[in-house]
DNA sequence: ATGGAGTGTCGGG
DNA sequence: TTACGCCCGACACTCCAT
């Protein structure tokens, strides 16, 4: 049987979701994130916006200059969270293979399912209208014979869009498109290749493994030399943990307030420690983020024999690192996190203990506020739906078996 | 050679 | 006077130890 994967993406979906619940944004320019005036940016917008000139990861004042008619919506993501666990199941119907693959997206392998729903165009339909009359959302199906492919069709047609890249059109598809358009491949290694004179998908291809490896880098190299192919590399793969968890925070105003500073970097640790007991790992490195006036950013990390065992040890770590590198500057961003370099932190029925018999465990303080609650539940969320992204070095071994005779 | 640690870069949701 | 969040994983590169 041949393989079908299709590729759901919830078109402009916090936007949509207001949308839908208050009729009246309807046909308006919305835009959700920071409040004007405020640092921050936008976190979705809806088409109407997007005429504006308005899109997403856009400074909110930016967007602000650019729409200041528009309306400006907080992000409500228990809201979206929900009418996103909806969709989902809706997508169960037709595959038990569904991978969730953020909020708004999902890869859904429906290979052997055209005896029982019929071909792909027609079960894509299917969920298409499924999904908007059950939620009143409309979303965009990409089709492909596999899931990297199926991910760059859905994007194809958006909004409400369908499309199938057939069984052997792969490159003829990946040729209508712009280098931009490849997951992947972002701004820098873009102008990378335009220094190299590469600036169509063909060109792209054209080079060989070996060379593209040389200039770009190992990594970097056999993913373009695998996508521009036609083929999957790998960025939906199943296996995937937690390795890092961090929290930072961005200043109203930049600040050289030590009191405020110091604070803040607990506060910041207390969240860290929170979600590093909730998600059951044990990290052994602590690091810390430092953004100044200038937008200039620094990390500074340290490898500990053991993982902190309570917020308050995290903290005071977290103000070592911080002595070695502030010299009293005002700054823009403070940031506190854990991460698992080499072994393993699965977690075991061993676990418990370090955190029991560590002093002050958080096991004495009272029980989180529900406000707490509420945010550790979104930040979760938004960790999870990246759960399942690409190991570059998987691929790297995929590449090596695959390729191996080119090296 | 190999690998850990530390720092920064890149890409993405 | 004026922008530029928050969080994640992968990787390049360097220094260093084995």
């Amino acid at each position: 049987v041949e393989p079908v994967y299709f590729h759901v993406d919830l078109d402009a979906f916090f936007a949509s979701v207001e949308q839908t619940d208050n009729p009246d944004l309807r046909g308006k320019p919305v835009i959700i994130g920071a409040a004007p005036g405020h640092r921050g940016v936008v976190a979705a917008c809806s088409y109407e916006a997007r005429t504006f000139g308005v899109h997403s990861a856009m400074p909110i004042s930016e967007a602000y200059r650019r729409c200041p008619q528009g309306v400006y919506l907080p992000v409500r993501m228990n809201r979206y969270h929900e009418l996103s666990t909806k969709v989902m199941s809706l997508f169960g119907d037709f595959t038990p293979k569904v991978q969730q693959i953020s909020v708004d997206e999902a890869s859904l392998d429906m290979t052997g399912t055209e005896r029982l729903l019929g071909p792909p165009e027609t079960s894509a339909r299917a969920i298409k209208e499924r999904v908007r009359t059950e939620t009143g959302l409309t979303i965009s199906v990409g089709v492909a014979p596999n899931r990297y492919l199926a991910k760059l069709a859905s994007e194809y047609k958006k909004p409400d869009g369908l499309y199938r890249v057939l069984e052997g059109a792969e490159t003829a598809f990946l040729d209508t498109l712009e280098l931009s358009d490849l997951w992947g491949l972002g701004k820098k290694t873009r102008a990378r290749l335009q220094e190299l004179g590469i600036t169509s998908v063909r060109k792209l291809r054209s080079e060989s493994l070996q060379d593209l490896r040389s200039k770009v880098g190992q990594g970097s190299g056999s993913y373009l030399y695998t996508i521009v192919r036609g083929r999957d590399p790998g960025i939906y793969s199943e296996e995937r943990k937690t390795h890092s968890i961090s929290n930072e925070h961005t200043f109203e105003h930049d600040t050289a307030d030590s009191d405020k500073i110091r604070r803040t970097m607990l506060s910041l640790s207390h969240e860290v420690m929170f979600r590093m007991i909730d998600e059951e790992i044990r990290p052994k490195t602590v690091f810390i983020k430092v953004r100044f006036s200038d937008f200039r950013t620094t990390t500074v990390q340290r490898t500990l024999s053991r993982p902190p065992a309570a917020a308050e040890e995290l903290f005071s770590y977290a103000l070592e690192l911080l002595n070695g590198r502030w010299r009293g500057e005002p700054l823009r961003l403070l940031g506190v996190g854990v991460s698992a370099t080499s072994d393993t932190q699965r977690s075991d029925g061993y676990q418990g203990e370090l955190f029991d018999d560590a002093p002050g465990t958080i096991g004495d303080k009272p029980h989180p506020s529900t406000e707490k609650r509420r945010r550790l539940e979104e930040t979760v969320f938004k960790m999870k739906r990246h759960g399942n992204q690409l190991t570059k070095a998987s691929l790297l071994d995929r590449d090596k078996k695959s390729e191996g005779a080119a090296e």
